[in-house]
RNA sequence: GCCGGAGUGGCGGAACUGGCAGACGCGCACGACUCAAACUCGUGUUCCCUGACGGGAUUGUGGGUUCAAGUCCCACCUUCGGCACCA
């Protein structure tokens, strides 16, 4: 017998399938299809063990599904453009785009060593102009169709990247850059918008989604909607002759509107200083310019006193013509609804803290049920929603949940306001004042604007000889040659956009130049798109479930509004893999020394090894801190396959019992239907623990004499099947050393036989008042009966009665019994 | 503060209709092989009491439902992620 050595028969067949194509993925319209993506890599350097961590187990589901008869499609490329190449290349002073491309190609070999089933002949990268020409064309589509919109703001700047991102790119309390980690800060700038909220409450319908529940809360809470009402307040006439004035407020508590004793306007909301009187003016001043330096992340500290100051003027309550005053406060953002709000004191926590220190009157409207009626004077704390309303006109005595709708009603009846639902999620800020994108195919003309790059001269190249040192403004504007354009519409000179484009949206569609990452025609071959679409399976990083997970499907929806693609979804099923920690238990990192190297463990242990690993070692969606001794366990486990597989020593047939090779025959068939459930369900270490003991059992029954047998080619041939997606490498070995026709991976895979899954006998457990006491063995087809008096004819048991009869015996669906005294 | 996930042996984890808690593996202990070590193989391994037979406790904590709870319900604690002056 040989010994097992990975190295030598993985580069063997990993040679082998590459030159017979095996996992070439065409057309065929006489099977299923199964689309199976995996989220591409940026090629930032090595391929770490994160990588290996998403990549393998997606691919052993990927052949799992191709035994199971479908035409299974894998793809793999590049999200080659975008800050981490770019960075690192600065770092060494090498071009970005030499630097990426040596970068890809070691990774292509990294990708390589683990012996996935890629079709690699689909490779696209999204850096190469025949990618990003379309990339260019998307944009032009989108801006065609409205949907993308060149506006000036203040947008989230990182100064370390020297580049905007979007808001989806800035975390956490202290507004930091999603990449760096370094504190934001605010930019007015003319910059490039995706209008994502057209879309949404479409975004908010997960309808045939087969996606985790977490990500659809996350993405959920991060579209927000918020459904109240916009009401029209008009200002009153004060001695500054500042009436006449009016501003919408937005409002989710459209019942409490009797309630409102003051307004107030974010800082920066337009109409500040046409409202301020010559009284208030200094002081209006003096907090606009303190709000205005401060920065974001001090403004928008939750717990930060509130403050503000009157300006001087009044609004009119629509509802009861009362006169409120209007103040400016920085808890009010411009950046959500309408910049305005009305202030109900008695049920708004912000509202009360900022009137108590001011003063002002707190009035309430809903009286809890179930407590002393409160006073508006004398109240510690707000009041939260429920109760009944009280001096708030026509809504007075019914209760805060009908008085809701009643209000929304009542405004849009009277014509001052009506109901509206408001949305967290904001437009998506796709410009980035970087090298290394896609450029904006945009070009600006003196007399007719804005205008798209024509079809024809697209892509838009990237100039290579550029400085492409980021220094907040774009690289490419400081090209002297680059930015010049004919405009498309005169002809006279122009000039070009100069921002590339955010790298989330060359992977907004990536899915689709798989498709056929060569064509010229358009972004995707339609013969292609109709075939393989939609993604069947998506499988990456849950990270990614308020930034390309909403841009992906924002996208999709858009180019289905344009007649590009079909349905509404581009991803059917979604699974997440959770985070390999160092040994200690932390992030991985270079920095911590605890980052562990997939390559040497390659060279060390095999593919085979690390993949059958990786799998097993922790809850795939959970994800768990790295052991380095229990490899060794998976890698035991695999030469204890290869020994049990090869090595004839013993080989007795026909010697052992026929319930020895009975037993045998319902243990395969037992563990293979548990591993095909697992498949299916993405529950890969509970394959390989299943695949482990099943080895055990077979180990006995060969030592049992099981070998030779016909049970026992069955159980050697199921085995294989079931071990090919998991240790590809192996398994094709041993499937061709025993003779068995290559290649093993366009075996199907077994079926369940459920007779032989049946036992003869089964133990049943019999507990007394619920703690076991003993076992009793019956026939499978044992009655209840049967199984009762089995069990109360227990030696155990009757020691237990004393004599005495059981109050109640249960038997549990032949599982159990229990015997109550 | 709001939303979501997770708490099971020394460790990773299993238990998929409420029905034998701890599968599988790591680690550890002992034994076989060896001059010796490594490898490999075998046995044992939740904790406590016991020489053993046995017995008791046990799935973050406290309550509840049930013949029966890791699993269901209520309250809480810890921890990880997301959101957060969002009107």
């Amino acid at each position: 017998m040989s010994d097992y050595i990975p190295q030598e028969i993985e580069s063997k067949w990993q040679a082998k399938w590459e030159v017979d194509g095996l996992y070439h993925a065409d057309i065929d319209e006489s099977k299923p299809k199964h689309y199976a993506l995996t989220m591409l890599p940026y090629p930032s350097g090595d391929l770490h063990i994160g990588h290996w961590y998403a990549f393998i187990p997606s691919d052993a589901h990927a052949r799992f599904m191709r035994m199971n008869g479908y035409n299974v499609m894998l793809p793999i490329g590049f999200d080659a453009f975008g800050l981490p190449a770019e960075n690192a290349a600065i770092k060494e002073g090498i071009h970005p785009m030499k630097r990426t491309y040596e970068n890809i190609e070691r990774m292509r070999s990294q990708l390589r060593s683990m012996g996935a089933m890629w079709d690699w002949r689909r490779e696209a990268i999204s850096s190469n102009p025949e990618y990003y020409k379309w990339t260019q064309w998307f944009f032009i589509q989108l801006y065609k169709h409205g949907l993308a919109y060149r506006k000036l703001s203040p947008v989230d700047f990182c100064p370390h990247c020297n580049t905007t991102l979007a808001r989806e790119q800035v975390w956490g309390e202290d507004r930091h850059c999603e990449r760096c980690g370094t504190p934001v800060i605010k930019k007015n700038l003319s910059q490039w918008f995706f209008k994502t909220t057209a879309y949404a409450e479409e975004l908010l319908n997960y309808e045939g989604m087969d996606w985790p529940e977490r990500v659809k809360v996350l993405q959920t809470n991060w579209i927000g909607r918020s459904e109240g009402a916009l009401v029209n307040f008009k200002t009153v006439p004060t001695g500054d002759d500042k009436g006449g004035e009016s501003f919408e407020i937005f409002t989710t508590r459209p019942d409490t509107l009797w309630g409102v004793t003051f307004m107030v306007l974010s800082p920066e909301h337009p109409l500040v200083d046409k409202l301020t009187t010559t009284e208030h003016k200094a002081e209006v001043e003096a907090y606009k310019a303190q709000a205005a330096r401060q920065s974001d992340i001090d403004r928008e500290a939750a717990d930060k006193e509130k403050t503000g100051v009157f300006t001087g003027s009044y609004a009119i309550n629509p509802v009861n013509g009362d006169k409120t005053p209007i103040w400016i406060a920085d808890y009010v953002l411009m950046t959500y609804g309408t910049g305005a709000i009305m202030a109900v004191p008695a049920h708004d926590q912000r509202d009360f803290e900022f009137a108590r220190k001011y003063g002002i009157e707190v009035r309430v409207v809903i009286q809890p049920n179930d407590t002393a009626s409160v006073d508006g004077a004398t109240m510690t704390t707000w009041i939260p929603a429920s109760g009944t309303m009280v001096n708030s006109g026509p809504l007075t005595g019914t209760s805060a949940d009908e008085a809701f709708h009643a209000a929304v009603i009542f405004v849009t009846e009277k014509g001052f306001g009506k109901g509206s639902i408001n949305y967290k999620l904001r437009d998506w800020l796709i410009s980035r004042q970087r090298y290394w994108g896609a450029p904006i195919p945009m070009i600006y003309c003196e007399k007719d604007g804005w205008n798209p790059v024509p079809d024809t001269e697209l892509p838009v190249l990237l100039p290579e000889d550029v400085a492409w040192k980021p220094t907040g403004e774009s690289p490419l504007k400081l090209n002297p040659t680059w930015k010049q354009a004919k405009c498309p519409i005169c002809g006279e000179p122009a000039e070009r956009e100069t921002d590339t484009m955010d790298t989330f949206m060359c992977s907004s569609w990536y899915h689709l130049r798989y498709l056929s990452p060569h064509y010229d025609k358009g972004p995707f071959d339609p013969k292609e798109y109709d075939y393989w679409m939609p993604v069947d399976t998506y499988t990456g990083g849950i990270e990614h479930a308020n930034m390309h997970l909403i841009y992906t499907r924002f996208f999709h929806k858009a180019l289905r509004d344009m007649g590009i693609t079909e349905g509404s979804e581009p991803m059917i099923q979604l699974r997440n893999q959770g985070m390999v920690l160092g040994e200690d238990n932390e992030k991985m990192s270079k920095s911590r020394g605890n980052v562990v190297a997939p390559d040497e463990l390659v060279e060390r242990y095999g593919a085979d090894a690390v993949r059958s690993y990786l799998m097993f070692f922790a809850r795939w969606d959970m994800g768990a801190p790295w052991n380095s001794s229990g490899i060794d366990g998976t890698v035991r486990w695999l030469r204890r396959v290869w020994a049990l597989v090869i090595d004839p020593v013993q080989a007795t047939p026909g010697t052992c019992s026929d319930e020895t090779r009975r037993i045998l025959r319902r243990r395969v068939h037992q563990i293979l239907k548990r591993v095909t459930r697992d498949f299916k369900q993405f529950e890969f270490n509970t394959i390989v623990s299943g695949l482990m003991e099943l080895l055990n059992e077979m180990t006995k029954a060969r030592e049992a004499g099981v070998y030779g047998t016909p049970e026992w080619n069955e159980a050697v041939d199921i085995y294989l099947r079931m071990l090919a997606p998991v240790a590809p490498h192996i398994a094709e070995e041993l499937w061709a050393q025993t003779g068995r026709k290559y290649s093993i991976h366009n075996q199907t895979w077994p079926a369940v036989d459920e007779e032989a899954v049946k036992e003869g006998e089964i133990t049943i457990p019999v507990q007394i008042n619920g703690k076991l006491r003993d076992r009793v063995i019956v026939p499978a087809d044992a009655s209840e009966e049967n199984i009762r008096s089995a069990a109360l004819a227990s030696e155990t048991v009757q020691k237990f009665l004393g004599g005495k009869p059981p109050k109640k015996v249960i038997v549990a669906q032949k599982k159990l019994v229990n015997i109550v005294v």
